[in-house]
DNA sequence: AAAAAAGTGGGGGAAAGTGGGAACAACTTA
DNA sequence: TAAGTTGTTCCCACTTTCCCCCACTTTTTT
């Protein structure tokens, strides 16, 4: 399970460390795709097997479940980290996630999160600010 | 299968590079044809004879069956990529999709989409904008 | 404080993108 | 029918990009 809150920088050649610990994780390779609110997602290659057959099933004649599908699938790439377990984003995949220089890598269960530092400070503010009205929207979905 | 997201230019003879990722699958030919959106849809054989396989099922007496079928049955053809990768669009299949001289291959789960550089910005932009929406919506359908 | 581990940077070689020439086929015209 | 013209396909070559590997610096641990 991944969890914790990782920072890096991202170097002229656009590569990002993964966190030490879950490298062994990613050792065949991992796949980055877009995630929703303009952040990175990353998953090993078994997590990301189970979503993809999710959404390959989805109906070619409804508009919605193709542009999903289209955003979800052509966002994602398989990356094998190099040997000192640093991924190359593809430039289509920076420019989605606005990320610069300064990225925060955050696990959630069965996924990294890629995000550019400034987002991410002001976005966990929020969220540390607003936790008990999250709280309670969320009896709403039946947790 | 097909993911990520690769920009190509076509040359004045009109032959267009696919990916390298994706070129051992097509060894035995692939088959382009129009798809729905003005894009150009890539199967490979084996694909393509389970998709005709479900178009060739559907009602004659529906309306929207009989066009679709149209669209995707006669505007398919055959290619064999050469020594390089390339493939050569006939010309009825560049004017449906607008194609030009930049185009975007975009990876979709069993096929490579074929779209214009300009068209995919604009669609990919509209979309990303969206995905939150997009996403939610999901789950009516049962995602 | 020393050693080990992790973060960061850069250079070289291989592979991929792209362009063009030559050979061949098809179609047109004299 | 033969010659010319157009178009297509195969093959080769150049250029650029990307990736792998190595090395240095910084941080952490014992």
């Amino acid at each position: 399970m991944f969890i914790g809150e990782y920072s890096y920088s991202i170097d002229d050649k656009g590569r990002v460390a993964l966190p030490v610990k879950f490298r062994s994780k990613f050792d065949d390779g991992c796949i980055v795709t877009r995630g929703l609110d303009h952040c990175l997602w990353v998953y090993t290659r078994e997590e990301w097997e189970k979503l993809a057959q999710q959404i390959g099933q989805m109906p070619l004649t409804q508009k919605n479940a193709r542009n999903f599908s289209r955003l979800m699938l052509s966002g994602a790439i398989e990356i094998q980290p190099d040997k000192v377990g640093r991924v190359n984003l593809p430039s289509y995949l920076k420019e989605y996630s606005n990320i610069k220089n300064k990225v925060v890598i955050a696990g959630v269960y069965n996924r990294l999160e890629i995000w550019p530092e400034e987002v991410w400070k002001s976005f966990k503010k929020e969220m540390e600010d607003s936790s008990d009205e999250i709280a309670e929207q969320l009896s709403e979905v039946g947790f």
